[in-house]
RNA sequence: GGGCUCGUAGAUCAGUGGAAGAUCGUCGCCUUUGCGAGGCGAAGGCCCUGGGUUCAAAUCCCAGCGAGUCCA
């Protein structure tokens, strides 16, 4: 990055020197002159030097917080309110990691303003990267407030709010005048360069630094990603660590003061745990039975890292994440099974509960949203621990049993392979420790019971990095198929992008008007097969509401023709020409039209020129569909989250004509009860025929006033946003609503419109993830038409009255195992005196040289006796009593039938130095008459074939191989 | 979003294409004054569902349903 980014006039002003670290290498601004510093002043280029001589005057998180905040309040910054640390606005993290990563991308890239400018925030932040450092360090958190004004400057200044805010000077003007209020030497600060990256941006930036420690960030966002593949190598491109960046159209001041660290800076503690946590880490040492910091126990480490753990739950399960084994979900989990480890280890008997409560009581001062889930996040971790408590049960048994098979092997010295150990993390969630644990536990069991063999576990330093190595594997190809689908996709997209330029926005008269289903429009453009009209009816695809179909009539007139009447011979006359529209999309506000492929034999798309008159018509049916599942869509969810808790999100949404789906978060299975209460609920809503309120409003305000809760269905862009209101029953106030989303679709204007709302089935999608299927209005209907014939079909095939069919078929079941096993009783009767018969058949047969003689039964059965099974049976037996057998039979199936053979051949036939015969070798030859094969062992076989015809010949050739196999001895 | 496991008796699980098993629990009988323990015996299976391959599938393949787990 070009060194003049740092040449700033304030830097001149005050005099300060850019200087290279002797150590790192990096340049770094500083007051001081040449002899007095070297270093950039960063650990480890210099030591933590506050440590027992804090740099100014103690601050406990919620001060220091105050401090900051009213400091930019006081220098016309508007103080915001934090946002979630679940970044669900954002599809590329899952966690909000930075008080900026709330404005990206849509602030950032300029398409929405900022909620106001310049502003000041403290957002908790959660990072999970060094989640292994956690404790050991003395200066890791995975839980921490980023405290960060931010200014959004815009060039070519055209609104109000796009004029220049401030820039680089102001940024480092307010630092420095900060650290100077909270009267830390000023001589001690330098600013260090370091180009900054993050979030699809970048841009220079400045780190803070005293006494070894980097206080602050100050990031001058002015890049924006160039994603591979994409865009031509402008000149002014610029490449930082492997990647291409471009100068963006806005340039925004993005700062980062480490809350936590001013504190621990101001108190000087030994570690940053104890400086922002002392009353837990008290608490938890107590518990632990340990003293201090008097005494260095190795279980300190640990107690911080549940302390941060803690802290960083209660954000992250307040905020309404639920634990899963996917994504966000996943890192709760992940956060939680940890912390259960800890405690253990260090031998904590108090439920993780109660220290997360412990957190919260601290933490509610300041964010008082935190104490009102209590109990959900009381019940989530209680379920946690009984989860965890079940897989580390099962996974013992497994260990168990893997150890088990070392055993009988009985080798003196063994080790569990590296393969094993990560088998059983990646597949069954058994950490390596884990493993050792239950081993060497079995090991002394064993040892007292005076057994040798040593079962060893050796757990490599590095072995959730081989995990993550083996992974990476996956990953390259799930990045490469995701760049096969954008390269499939986004040509589309981009290339539309191309051709629509200039084009105004369609007219979106389905707002204007929804209750309409004809209009007339003039044709804009023609690109390919897609239509654009200066407004329309049609809905585009979006927000999980497929698109409206219909036609369109276009009044075509001829090429070369002029409004006046055309006296040339070949006079052609006005055309009318109804198409039919397929599909719709909308890119960047036009609105696409596609015209269905196959009408007629001309290519339409050619003659219509932009000017054309058309009339349009909606497939009316098909849209009220969609508005009754669109707007019971919102029902479903609101009536969910009254029911289940205020932690259920919309993961996803699908409307349909015939029905629609939902996924919601929830902690687990939704149960007979609830289905039926949230169903319930909704068709109360319905009854009470609310009124639902849609329009356009400024977003900043509809955020403002409803929160982040009306992004269930996504962000839209845009500087107005669209809002859908369902009003309250009984409403008094006019402005309380009981639902409120930010929606782009189209919706009935009173929910009883809806009709009736039937939940058809909740599907667990994964885990932490429920999927709600339901129709309304007609569909509802239908769906219930069906699953009442599925009933009515049912109980008259067993003619009996619906009501019956638990009892009556509950019965039938019974009563078929019943003569299940009587069925088998009776066959195996039969066999039994089957055996007698065939006794009586049998022939001797006498050997060539060996004096022997081999009775010999050979016979075709009959049914019923005559499957598989009990002709097992039936030669088991008769081999045990020294005949050997060889029997045939028809298998009448229901598309086929087929021969089935059994031979069995007696023990004392068996072996090799004396006669050798094998029931394996006769089955083949039998099965092969058959036009089949079999197989078997040496005393009993089985086999058999397609052709029925010749069982005959097959129990022929069976005695026959028999007959020579014995002459030949 | 992707990967890897698993689904068999009431419970926990064996069973790698040729006759559905073990252990615990349940029930009955014997032993005991009774309990416990022991001995003998019995009951208990749509091998998750549906397709396919095969002479033959709990077993192999495909799809679905249900569960567990790791990673982004």
């Amino acid at each position: 990055m070009d060194e003049r980014e740092y040449e700033l006039e304030y830097f001149k002003e005050n005099e300060f020197r850019r200087k290279k670290c002797k150590k790192c290498s990096s340049y770094f601004w500083t007051r001081q002159n040449d002899k007095d510093r070297n270093t950039c002043g960063d650990a480890p280029c210099e030591t933590y030097s506050f440590i027992g001589s804090p740099i100014f005057k103690e601050q406990s998180l919620d001060e220091m917080r105050e401090l900051f905040l009213s400091f930019f309040e006081e220098r016309s910054h508007t103080r915001l309110k934090r946002y979630p640390v679940v970044a669900r606005w954002r599809d590329d993290i899952y966690l909000n990691i930075a008080s900026i990563a709330n404005f990206q991308p849509f602030v950032t890239s300029g398409k929405v303003p900022p909620p106001a400018n310049p502003l000041v925030i403290s957002q908790p932040c959660i990072r999970l990267e060094d989640l292994e450092s956690i404790g050991k360090t003395g200066r890791h958190l995975t839980a921490f407030e980023m405290m960060g004004h931010h200014a959004f400057n815009r060039r070519g200044a055209a609104e109000k709010w796009e004029k220049e805010i401030y820039w680089k000077n102001e940024t480092v003007r307010y630092c420095d005048e900060f650290l100077n209020k909270l009267g830390i030497e000023m001589e001690s600060v330098t600013y260090k360069e370091a180009p900054w990256v993050g979030g699809g941006n970048a841009g220079p930036c400045l780190e803070v630094i005293t006494c070894g420690l980097e206080l602050a960030t100050l990031v001058f966002m002015d890049l924006e990603h160039i994603p591979r593949g994409r865009g031509r190598g402008d000149a002014g491109d610029i490449e930082i660590k492997g990647e291409r960046y471009r100068r963006m159209d806005t340039y925004i001041v993005d700062t980062g003061y480490g809350l936590e660290r001013f504190v621990w800076a101001s108190k000087g503690t030994p570690t940053i745990y104890d400086a922002i946590f002392p009353e837990v880490i008290k608490e938890l040492v107590d518990a632990a039975g340990i003293e201090h910091p008097l005494e260095k126990h190795p279980e300190i480490e640990a107690i911080y890292a549940i302390a941060d753990h803690t802290k960083c739950l209660a954000f992250m399960l307040a905020d309404g994440i639920v634990p899963s084994n996917a994504r966000e979900g996943y890192l709760a989990r992940l956060i939680l099974r940890r912390t259960f480890r800890m405690l253990k280890s260090v031998g904590i008997e108090r439920p993780l509960e109660d220290i997360v409560l412990l957190q919260i009581k601290t933490l509610e001062n300041s964010f008082p949203e935190l104490g009102i889930y209590i109990d959900r996040i009381v019940e989530i971790i209680s379920l946690e621990k009984q989860r965890y408590g079940e897989t580390l049960l099962k996974g013992e048994r497994i260990i168990r049993q893997l150890v088990k098979e070392y055993y009988k092997e009985e080798r003196e010295e063994k080790k569990v392979s590296l393969e094993k150990l990560i088998t059983l993390y990646d597949t069954h969630g058994l950490p390596p420790e884990f493993v050792k644990e239950v081993v060497s536990e079995i090991k002394t069991a064993n040892l007292k019971a005076g057994s040798k063999v040593e079962v060893e576990v050796d757990v490599p330093e590095n072995f959730y990095t081989l995990v993550a190595r083996m992974h990476s594997a996956d990953r390259k190809y799930a990045v490469g198929l995701e760049q096969e689908l954008e390269q499939e996709l986004e040509p589309f997209v981009e290339s539309m992008e191309e051709k629509i330029k200039g084009i105004p926005e369609t007219v979106k008269l389905y707002y204007e008007e929804p209750e309409a289903v004809d209009f007339e429009a003039t044709v804009l453009a023609s690109i390919d097969d897609f239509i654009v009209l200066d407004r329309t009816l049609f809905f585009p695809e979006g927000g999980g509401q497929p698109a409206d179909t219909g036609f369109l009539t276009l009044t075509l007139v001829p090429e070369g023709e002029c409004e006046c009447e055309s006296e040339s011979s070949e006079v052609r006359v006005k055309e009318e020409v109804k198409v039919k529209i397929a599909d719709v999309q909308e890119i960047d506000g036009v609105i696409l039209h596609r015209i269905e492929d196959g009408v007629g034999n001309r290519n339409w798309n050619q003659e219509i020129r932009s000017g054309t008159q058309v009339s349009g018509s909606l497939n009316r049916a098909r849209r009220i569909a969609h508005k009754k599942h669109h707007t019971a869509t919102h029902i479903v969810v609101c009536a969910a989250q009254k029911i289940l808790g205020d932690h259920v999100w919309q993961a996803g949404a699908q409307k349909g004509e015939k029905g629609a789906r939902i996924d919601i978060t929830h902690f687990k299975r939704i149960s007979n009860a609830e289905r039926n209460a949230i169903e319930m609920l909704a068709n109360k809503i319905v009854m009470e025929n609310r009124d639902i309120r849609t329009g356009f409003m400024d977003r900043n305000e509809a955020e403002q006033k409803y929160g982040p809760c009306i992004y269930q269905g996504g962000v839209p862009t845009g500087k107005k946003i669209r809002i859908v209101r369902i009003g309250k029953y009984n409403e008094k106030d006019e402005n309380e609503d009981e639902d409120v989303q930010a929606c782009a679709g189209t919706h009935l204007s009173r929910t009883g419109e809806c009709g009736t709302i039937k939940l058809l089935r909740t599907e667990r999608i994964q885990d932490g993830i429920e999927r709600i299927e339901y129709a309304a209005g007609e569909a509802a209907i239908e769906a219930m038409q069906r699953q009442e014939e599925l009933i009515r079909n049912s109980a008259a095939v067993l003619n009996v009255p619906s009501e019956k069919l638990p009892s009556v078929v509950e019965r039938f079941f019974e009563e078929w195992k019943q003569l299940r096993k009587e069925t088998e009783r009776l066959r195996a009767e039969m066999a039994d005196l089957e055996l007698e018969r065939l006794k009586r058949e049998a022939e001797e047969i006498s050997c060539g040289s060996v004096d022997v003689k081999v009775k010999v039964i050979s016979a075709v059965l009959r049914l019923p006796v005559a499957d598989t099974k009990g002709m097992m049976k039936i030669a088991s037996q008769l081999s045990s009593e020294n005949f050997l057998t060889i029997l045939v039979s028809v298998r009448e199936g229901e598309k086929r039938s087929t021969a089935v053979a059994v031979a069995s051949v007696p023990a004392s036939l068996q072996n090799e130095d004396g006669i050798g015969i094998r029931a394996g070798e006769i089955i083949k030859r039998v099965c092969e008459t058959l036009g089949g094969s079999g197989g078997g062992g040496a005393e009993i076989a089985q086999g058999g074939g397609p052709k029925i015809e010749l069982v005959d010949k097959a129990r022929e050739d069976g005695l026959n191989y028999v007959k020579e196999k014995l002459k030949g001895k």
